[in-house]
DNA sequence: CTCTCGTCTTGACAGCGTCAAGATAGAAGA
DNA sequence: TCTTCTATCTTGACGCTGTCAAGACGAGAG
């Protein structure tokens, strides 16, 4: 509805947006196992075989999604940064906004982070990631007081740490298996388990530059 | 070869043992994605539709093979806490055991965490998840001093933090996410960086019953 | 007006999960 | 010993999937 052009010709205009629309529908509603390129076309109102000329197989159209899903992360961080001044304070801001986004958009998590189905030599799905992880590393040289200092050492461990706490608390969540510790799964049970356990991330409590 | 019986007849005798030992195979090859109930039984030698009657449908197998999964990652925490005594050494080596496991069996860690695809009604599996918690949790609470105390606040803040953080490095891990900090893969660069971010589980740094 | 080329369709193929129906063989009962 | 029963496994079919080859279409260039 009220798409750019609703020209239903032999042409369709822009059918690599519309595929990566119903793409992520589709995503959104079956996940990435039950994720079909067929349903996508008939979505898109394509023949079956209209995506291949556009992104190959399914491999392809799974990766520009992906690349995409990147992107969507690292906004999530961004906008949760946005606004705090403190080095600390920001860096799990940060955190907040890596696990606000698993939430949000679980699928899109679980797609990106998969390493079967991906193509991993892809540049655009490269360059996304990267930008995520700069979001990341920039946060944690600041807190940390590190300036341009190489990664490694206690810096790397901090960094690592950071993303291991936060990534595996969204994994563990998606997954289920909180319900192991938590009995009640209200919202507000899982903020204040994240707010404390984001809080065990403490960059400069030790000398980052070891 | 050398099987229990090689009966080739037409009952095979321990077929659900046969498939079990096929599909993991199967998914260490093939992954979760690849993953099909028609290559078990072809390895297995019997029809395409045998698996059915043992395991429902491909759900059911791979239900049956994680909750195996999930056995033989407890199997390695116990593994890795063998003989260590001091409670905060013991927690962080059962971390260890943790990463292992996922480095050892990448597919079937990766299968045991798949929310889509397993059927989470299954009793077995709940047990066996229920099991590999139980001793993260004993952990904690020994690394904490906690007694029986209710798992809340701190501690449970302590625990799902130190769960993360081996989880999410497990996952980064495999996911090849850590080829974005690390340019060295070697083992030994590995091994070098877990030691540092599973020192940060200090679970005594608080008071873990507030 | 014609040609060309990128875009999309049609049709086919093998492989997949699942279901229904039938074949088999070991065990249980006469 | 012979029969019957029942769990086990096979066969065949269905619709679905991804991928490929060939052809139809249409817009823009010459």
């Amino acid at each position: 509805m009220a798409r750019k052009t609703e020209a239903a010709g032999y042409h369709h205009g822009d059918l690599r947006r519309a595929l990566l629309d119903a793409a992520e529908l589709v995503l959104a509603e079956r996940g990435v196992a039950g994720f079909t390129l067929r349903e996508c076309a008939r979505r898109a109102g394509v023949s079956h075989a209209a995506p291949a000329h556009h992104f190959g197989d399914v491999t392809g159209l799974l990766t520009a999604l992906a690349a995409l899903g990147f992107a969507t992360l690292t906004a999530s961080m961004r906008e949760a940064r946005e606004g705090i001044e403190d080095p600390r304070e920001r860096l799990r801001a940060i955190g907040r906004g890596y696990v606000t986004f698993a939430q949000r958009y679980p699928e899109r998590f679980r797609l990106v982070f998969n390493w079967h189905r991906l193509n991993h030599d892809d540049p655009a799905l490269h360059e996304a990631g990267e930008a995520a992880f700069a979001e990341l590393e920039s946060a944690i040289r600041l807190a940390a007081g590190a300036g341009d200092a190489p990664l490694e050492g206690e810096l790397l461990a901090e960094l690592v740490h950071a993303w291991s706490v936060v990534h595996g608390f969204a994994h563990l969540l998606l997954a289920g298996q909180l319900d192991h510790a938590i009995p009640d799964q209200g919202e507000a049970h899982i903020v204040a388990l994240l707010e404390r356990v984001v809080s065990r991330i403490e960059p400069s409590r030790r000398d980052p530059t070891a």
